[in-house]
DNA sequence: TTGGATGCTGTACAAATGTATAGGAATGGC
DNA sequence: GCCATTCCTATACATTTGTACAGCATCCAA
């Protein structure tokens, strides 16, 4: 690899055979958890054999790895996509949010996958969580650098809070329209309920 | 199996094999999933063989069926110990509610399969969270004859209400722990934050 | 053109795991 | 005491799954 593959877009059609790969495990993981996966579904699913998965990423573990890392990415480059002199003036943090938002509402395999993550993995070091609660912390730091936001609580306070608000919704969501669709009858003409998590100290 | 058995702990010191077992199994799939725990890791566990596993349940996912059942056998009892009848006296509802939230703090297995069974098994009939919420929805039918909660709202968006605000907390928590461990030197002196959940139409 | 690197396939294999079964030990009714 | 039933162990087996490897195809630089 020279310098890095130019601008290698995550999703697209005309996609090399390690990131068909890597998108179809992130799919696969997501739906049905990185244990119940064998790595023949996703030779499958990617439309190659299992022995270029060994080749390309030697072990599951790796796999898994590199389907994490994509995913900080995902969200890094959301970040980005919103820069903090923003031309398109107003409320930086709001805008953040709103991308982040809508990047996860675009991607329910990221979020089933966040979900299964802080499921199983926690507890280990370096792993998902605990990236995303860095990046979290740089954006925070960054935020409060250019003074447009409060130094009124600790930033890992204000971590908890975008991070929860921000997942703990979709988290809840499922066992929210799970109960709901048992009772479909009832509250047919109404829209499903809808959840709000907060943070108190 | 004549009547039934006379008072069987859930829980004790001198249980029988197959008991023991269903135990065992709860706690190992609480920790690791059900995936994840090999019927000789619950063997193990339970001071047997896999053999006998096989013998009293047959298949894992009988064994499953079985923790599955005992959950909710554990939720009713909970619930029946505060009469509706309240001799002693005032709000049943807030009572019954207490009484289920000292069972979960009491239970940590029990919370953790929850949230794996929502998790992994969402969408299949006749599982977990369609028997909690069958459960719900009687007691609110039961409270509702006896006049003593309101029929404002549809029986739905009760059922709703009480398993979100019981169980979003508990599911959500591990997360809040998680970030704040990570921010452990800062957040020291405080208490780790707190959740709240709430339900909106 | 040639040679080496890289992408890729098909097969093989060992470990793990759910399940089946043969048989021994214990137990309770007669 | 004896028999049937239940409890329990040990072993065996088929399947699944991660990983290893040998070899063919493709591509690119010299």
């Amino acid at each position: 690899m020279a310098q890095r593959a130019p601008a290698a877009p995550l999703r697209g059609d005309d996609l090399t055979a390690k990131a068909r790969i890597r998108n179809a495990a992130l799919d696969l993981f997501a739906e049905h958890g990185v244990d119940a996966t064998p790595l023949r579904a996703v030779a499958t699913a990617a439309g190659v054999t299992v022995g270029l998965i060994v080749h390309h990423y030697g072990t599951k573990e790796t796999l898994r790895e590199a389907v994490e890392l994509a995913i900080v990415e995902r969200f890094a480059d959301t970040i980005r996509s919103v820069p903090i002199d923003g031309a398109a003036g107003g409320d930086v943090v709001a805008g953040r949010d709103h991308a982040v938002a809508d990047m996860l509402a675009a991607s329910p395999a990221v979020v089933d996958y966040l979900r299964r993550a802080i499921l199983d993995r926690s507890g280990e070091r370096g792993d998902l969580v605990s990236r995303l609660s860095e990046l979290s912390a740089q954006q925070v730091n960054e935020l409060r650098d250019a003074g447009l936001v409060s130094a009124r609580h600790t930033v890992g306070e204000q971590v908890v809070t975008i991070m929860v608000r921000q997942l703990g919704r979709l988290f809840l969501q499922p066992l929210v329209d799970r109960i709901a669709d048992e009772f479909a009858d009832e509250l047919d003409g109404t829209a499903a309920p809808q959840l709000v998590v907060t943070v108190s100290r």
